[in-house]
RNA sequence: CGGGGCGUCGUAUACCGGUAGUACGCCUGGUUUGGGACCAGGUAGAUAGGGUUCGAUUCCCUACGCCCCGACCA
């Protein structure tokens, strides 16, 4: 994309009214813009990181049998009278029409995807089933806080399955949480796994999936040598004790975000809609469900706190807006204007997902914004440049080097 | 929801009970051109409603908005 094209621009402020990194950063590079507390856009730049986060956690439920839906967000209020949570659950918005029906917004879909579960799945050789959708959630939340991280609005991908026993679920988990951590792995993050209260939601305890940041809002202990992980909320384990799991370490406390989830709901969902299919031995039975969170905006956040430099974010590979960021230096030369143009088409040609920075700018102005918006590779194209030598710079490290014209369209830019 | 803080051009800020100033941005023109360059001219502002006062952007009250701490967190 060429960048003069690009409606968003850059600022050199950050926001008054953003304390936290992700929120200031995010909207000086022009990835987002407020609406109010809670509330953000997802502009060019920010829909790119977006979906790319979306697409790595989508691959994942699709390699393990998940199948994606777009759930409505719009509810009637019966599904969750049916279940108690329209009055049992204060963070949901109720909305009434002018005729005076009433409507919830989604704020999690087990009132949705329950109801639909039950209308295909009979017998048990319909289970097991995994079902979910990549979109917005809706909270009200008393107080929303830190930027993109915690929101009345946002994004996420929530998956429920729907298993025969007990045993299937415990089965199912540990393939998420597998892939849970692979997705996380992708995204840049490490991951810890750990237990949590259910809240009011389950009466069993929910599996969290934490990235430690001083931005989040969880107490963790954990183990350096192992991958035992507590959350103070629930455990009695404290910061110093030797991990009850490997008997070696000190445990350590942190700060964390929890950016996944999953709540054991037992057969509470399948009992409010009288949900049950035929098992094996002809008796009707309720299924097991689970709820799958996946944060997918919060995980964005996230990503920003931690890959990010005095200078601006630092997107890993894998969820950057593009790969690479051609800067040209031309100022008005033809020969360098005509080269940085010729080496753009070609590299769109090449498929290499490519910002072309062809403002009419001074040299100072497009380092400073391409520093802050953190495409992982600069293609430098100056006085010095020629098809022998084109200059890459690596965002993360500022390591600078010089590649052919061929070697740049193949991806040898890719420094290791 | 309890507590605290803050609301001034598009953005970031200053001052002040009696012409609201600066920087950046934006528009014109010119000089520049590998790390947010310079000169000249221009554009644009007190959240809303009450009150005190001769006079309020400034002081007081209320509402609204935003941020932070706590509580909460399907």
């Amino acid at each position: 994309m060429r960048q003069s094209q690009l409606f968003t621009k850059t600022r050199k402020e950050a926001p008054a009214d953003e304390v936290a990194k992700n929120a200031q950063l995010l909207i000086r590079a022009g990835f987002i813009h407020k609406e109010m507390a809670g509330v953000y856009s997802y502009l060019p730049l920010g829909l790119r990181v977006l979906t790319k986060i979306e697409n790595i956690i989508r691959r994942e439920m699709d390699a393990i049998g998940g199948q994606e839906n777009k759930f409505a967000t719009l509810h009637p209020s019966e599904v969750w009278k049916q279940t108690g949570a329209w009055d049992g659950v204060d963070v949901l918005f109720k909305i009434m029409s002018r005729t005076e029906k009433e409507y919830a917004i989604g704020q999690s879909e087990e009132e949705i995807a329950t109801p639909i579960a039950q209308e295909y799945v009979l017998s048990y050789k319909d289970l097991p089933l995994a079902i979910y959708q990549i979109g917005q959630k809706y909270r009200d939340e008393l107080r929303a806080k830190s930027g993109i991280m915690r929101g009345r609005e946002f994004g996420m991908k929530d998956m429920y399955s729907f298993s025969a026993t007990q045993d299937d679920f415990d089965k199912f988990y540990s393939i998420v949480q597998a892939a849970y951590f692979r997705a996380y792995s992708t995204c840049g993050l490490t991951a810890k796994a750990t237990e949590a209260s259910g809240g009011s939601f389950s009466e069993k305890l929910s599996y969290e999936f934490m990235v430690l940041t001083d931005a989040g809002e969880d107490d963790i202990v954990y183990c350096e040598s192992c991958s035992h992980c507590a959350n103070v909320e629930v455990s009695t384990e404290k910061e110093a004790d030797t991990c009850p799991k490997c008997g070696k370490n000190k445990l350590k406390k942190a700060r964390a975000s929890e950016v996944g989830n999953v709540f054991d709901l037992g057969q509470k969902y399948p009992k409010a809609f009288g949900f049950k299919f035929m098992d094996a031995d002809g008796e009707s039975k309720y299924p097991v469900v689970g709820c799958f969170g996946f944060g997918t905006t919060r995980t964005m956040g996230v990503i920003v706190e931690k890959h990010a430099d005095e200078r601006g974010m630092v997107w890993p590979l894998s969820v950057a807006p593009f790969a690479a960021h051609l800067v040209d230096l031309s100022n008005g030369d033809e020969r360098i204007k005509a080269m940085a143009e010729s080496l753009y088409a070609d590299l769109m040609k090449a498929g290499v997902d490519v910002l072309f920075d062809d403002r009419d700018a001074r040299a100072g102005e497009k380092f400073a914004d391409s520093d802050l918006i953190g495409i992982p590779y600069r293609i430098v194209i100056g006085k010095s440049s020629s098809d022998a030598a084109i200059e890459v710079v690596e965002r993360k490290t500022g390591e600078t080097k010089t590649y052919s014209r061929e070697e740049t369209l193949s991806g040898a830019y890719v420094l290791r």
